[in-house]
RNA sequence: GCCCAGGUGGUGGAAUGGUAGACACGCAGGAUUUAGGAUCCUGUGCCGCAAGGUAUGGAGGUUCGACUCCUCUCCUGGGCACCA
């Protein structure tokens, strides 16, 4: 009888560690990849472990991950729930700068504490695959990949202006890039020349753009990415310089307001200028000699006041035959659509400004909803996004969406201009002048070219170099280790020089998820057979800050290998869920902010399980919280009563009462619906609401204990273990069955009606299930209510509305 | 400036347009214990002895009924940005 073995008390240091380990001798959470049935792809983002260890911060999305993992396994799927860590790349190396020592030795150290922590939080991951970027067998494929993309015409070198981080000692990405400054150090990016590699990102604008519609992705994160792509459709008008040989082309997304233009603005790089010879010369030498010392992030932080100079040339508006002078300003840019731009002052603000600067004239061809026709002398009159043509010739009465089109094929009728489709992504800039990251796979010989490392020659194993500081002369630490970059030309064997860079740290994470179901394959990337099976995966969590990175890479990567033919599928990712984050004292947890809060000393008091269900308990996890523990005891008291319940645990199916059922299959039901939407806190609510109920009673069944321990093992995997055991049943309770709902004891048998007068609640009533839809004799109580008669006192109904089941609503007026 | 999320007790947070504040923390009172930062019970939005009133950032609106839908507005967090 399970009533009478000895209980122990609930100690969760005593069960946890044996658990785990238990766990991993028997591989119990590593599928057969090749047979399973019913695969299921449960990813989490993998950490960087450049830290001391794993913070509260980050255990908090992995638990939330390992709960979806664990609830989807006991639903009967073949649940494949890899863990690696991204530990190339520049955070690890900036740790290793931190700290003192050598990355390789560091990631020797990080690599152990890390497993050793998630290990200690009870996720459930195959371990018998774990994927780390910085290990000969994994680069070997990235740098694979680089050479694909190369093959495919997708990798190229240019000398370009770029970003560059004068603490890092780097080249960054755009995407790396945050108002101006280095997306890891914080620090102001610069603008370099230097030439570089990139991958040709811009090509899949379109079709990065388009397959959001087919993905299961949070809105936020697919409007991040659609911003970023930042398409525009407009059009290239040609205006003809006066006097002169020159056309000056500009890009509009409003050709409708054509006829208000009254000047045209090129930047400062712009090839006109270079040919300028006349008497303003001295002028705009002055003028671009003060915006050539300005960086970018000057140019646009130094505020909206405009500047600029006139070169003395007009500009012809074919429309109208106006003469528009042509300035020079800086708050053009060069890289942005054709480096020039009509003046329409009326109708954008920021041309308005300039006018206004420079005592420029301003037309109105645009009336908005207020209907002003005035002139326009003030800021709030420039009416922008929306409105009626007027002054406009054939355009005028039409609506500035009809007009765009119309004037449109116009221009392109007349041959003046032609539309364009602009995008603000830009080309992925791939290398980096560090030393910890796969070296890029690249050879230059004076007679051949560029010549790629031939794929057998892979892996190009990055040297062990003491020095590996960044140098900050463009070039990488590599660049003095003649051991590494003397090779013999591939082709012509003669004496050639290895790329020195390494490719960035990006182009790792964004592939890797490929390498977990096939890692023990040393001749392919991916099996092909193992992809099919596994890929897409199913279920992505991870933070939102990657929109624009990480998930954007990744879906470029994804689409380049399918067009070379080596996956069937073009995005990786079929569900990504973005978590919130646990910020502590306002702020996200980082070491250099002191706020980090290591869960070792809360595992160590209260256990992992504790720890788990107070994270999740905390809120619903896309909104993530403020960490506090004060909670902490309430949790681990719920796991203790659960404990404790053992003693009420009786063979006597008597026990339960219909009643019992149905509150036992309400929770099932509230339970798992809120775990398929990741709402772990309000599951957690639903479970101590039943265990309240438990609680009252004397005795309960084997059944319901059951059933608890069930719905409560995603989130406390160790203790439901070891009470499942407790009562004698088969090893492992993660292997069981997910509870059913039964739908016949969800049926009410009586209903509570509110009373309302005047969308009040004045009292409630209790109606038996076969008078529920009985309307008058519902309306007929509630008139009998002594309580709702007070109120009815004197006063006359003038309608009835009843919901039943629900609601009995009197209005009422004296 | 534009685009997203949000704003509910002392706190974290619940609520298919239908009894606002589930669940938990905290707090108060009680029981039990040699003792407890243990356990159990009761209470707990605010005002009020009560009846009742009042309450989901603010102002309107739709509705028998609004945290929920609509309009305006304020605040917080995030993304984009002299992008033409």
């Amino acid at each position: 009888m399970v009533t009478s073995r000895h209980m122990k008390k609930y100690i969760p240091s005593q069960i946890e560690p044996k658990r785990q380990k238990k766990w991993k001798e028997e591989k119990l959470f590593s599928p057969d990849l090749d047979q399973a049935s019913k695969p299921f792809y449960n990813l989490m983002m993998f950490p960087y472990p450049s830290a001391e260890g794993l913070h509260v911060g980050n255990m908090y999305p992995f638990t939330g991950s390992d709960i979806f993992g664990r609830f989807k396994r006991m639903q009967g799927w073949d649940v494949f729930e890899p863990i690696g860590l991204d530990g190339f790349g520049i955070h690890s190396e900036n740790y290793a700068l931190e700290v003192n020592q050598h990355p390789e030795e560091l990631s020797k150290v990080t690599e152990k504490r890390f497993y050793e922590q998630l290990m200690m939080i009870g996720d459930a991951y195959d371990w018998n695959r774990t994927v780390e970027t910085y290990k000969p067998e994994f680069y070997k494929w990235t740098q694979w990949i680089f050479l694909q993309m190369y093959k495919k015409g997708l990798a190229y070198r240019k000398k370009a202006s770029v970003n560059w981080c004068p603490k890092d000692k780097t080249v960054l990405a755009d995407e790396q890039v945050v108002n101006g400054l280095c997306e890891r150090c914080g620090s102001k990016v610069e603008q370099r020349m230097l030439e570089q590699w990139f991958f040709r990102i811009t090509d899949y604008a379109e079709r990065l753009l388009k397959n959001l519609e087919t993905i299961d992705w949070s809105e936020k994160v697919k409007v991040a990415q659609r911003n970023w792509i930042g398409k525009k459709e407009g059009i290239n008008i040609e205006y003809q310089v006066e006097e002169a040989e020159e056309k000056i082309v500009c890009f509009t997304t409003r050709p409708d307001t054509n006829f208000g233009a009254t000047f045209v603005v090129i930047g400062p790089e712009h090839p006109f200028v270079a040919s300028l010879q006349n008497s303003k010369l001295k002028e705009i030498q002055d003028y671009i000699e003060k915006t050539k010392n300005k960086s970018e992030a000057d140019r646009i932080a130094e505020g909206r006041k405009k500047t600029g100079v006139f070169t003395g040339f007009y500009a012809i508006n074919n429309l109208n035959g106006k003469k528009l002078p042509i300035w020079i300003s800086d708050f053009v840019l060069g890289n942005v659509g054709t480096g020039a731009v009509v003046g329409v002052p009326g109708h954008d603000i920021r041309d308005f400004q300039f006018a206004k600067e420079f005592g420029l004239p301003v037309i109105r061809v645009v009336v908005g909803k207020d209907g002003d026709t005035s002139a326009i002398t003030r800021k709030n009159q420039v009416q922008e996004a929306e409105g009626k043509m007027i002054n406009s010739s054939f355009l005028d009465g039409l609506d500035i969406h009809e007009a765009t089109q119309k004037i449109m094929d116009y221009l392109e009728e007349k041959g003046w201009g032609k539309r364009v489709t602009s995008y603000h992504l830009r080309d992925w800039l791939i290398s980096r002048q560090r030393y910890w990251g796969p070296p890029i796979p690249i050879i230059y010989c004076d007679k051949c070219g560029i010549v790629p490392v031939p794929e057998k020659d892979l892996p190009v194993e990055l040297p062990y170099v003491k020095e590996f500081r960044p140098t900050g002369t463009g070039k990488s630490p590599l660049f003095s280790v003649p051991d590494f970059y003397n090779v013999a030309c591939p082709k012509c064997s003669g004496s050639a020089r290895r790329e020195t860079d390494v490719s960035d740290t990006f182009l790792d994470s964004a592939w890797y998820f490929l390498r977990y179901p096939s890692t023990e394959f040393t001749q392919a990337p991916f099996d092909e057979k193992r992809t099919k099976k596994w890929l897409p995966v199913d279920m992505y969590i991870g933070g939102a800050e990657h929109s624009v990175l990480h998930l954007f890479y990744s879906r470029f990567i994804t689409m380049v290998l399918k067009d070379l033919g080596y996956l069937e599928f073009e995005e990786p990712f079929k569900t990504f869920f973005a978590h919130g984050l646990i910020i502590k004292d306002g702020a996200k947890m980082s070491k250099s902010k002191g706020n980090v809060i290591n869960p070792d000393k809360y595992i160590e008091e209260y256990g992992a399980d504790t720890l788990r269900v107070y994270l999740m308990f905390m809120g619903p996890l896309s909104e993530g919280g403020d960490f506090r523990d004060a909670g902490m005891n309430g949790i681990y008291r719920f796991l203790q009563r659960i404990w404790g319940l053992q003693e009420k645990v009786t063979g006597d199916r008597r026990q339960v009462t219909v009643q019992d059922q149905r509150i036992m299959h309400k929770t099932i039901k509230k339970v798992t619906g809120d775990i398929e939407q990741l709402k772990f806190n309000t599951a957690i609510a639903s479970l101590m609401e039943w265990l309240n109920h438990l609680s009252r009673k004397e005795k309960m069944s084997v059944e319901e204990y059951k059933i608890l321990l069930l719905l409560l093992a995603p989130f406390a995997p160790h203790v439901t273990e070891e009470l499942w055991e407790a009562i004698g049943e088969k090893y492992s309770i993660h292997k069981q069955s997910w509870p059913k709902t039964d739908n016949k004891y969800l049926e009410e048998k009586e209903f509570t009606v509110a009373v309302q007068i005047n969308g009040k609640v004045r009292d409630v009533l209790l109606i038996q299930k076969d008078t529920i839809d009985d309307r008058e004799v519902v309306e007929k109580m509630a008139q009998e209510s002594e309580k709702i008669q007070k109120f009815l006192a004197g006063k006359s109904v003038k309608k009835v509305v009843y919901i039943p089941g629900k609601i009995i609503s009197f209005v009422v007026s004296n």
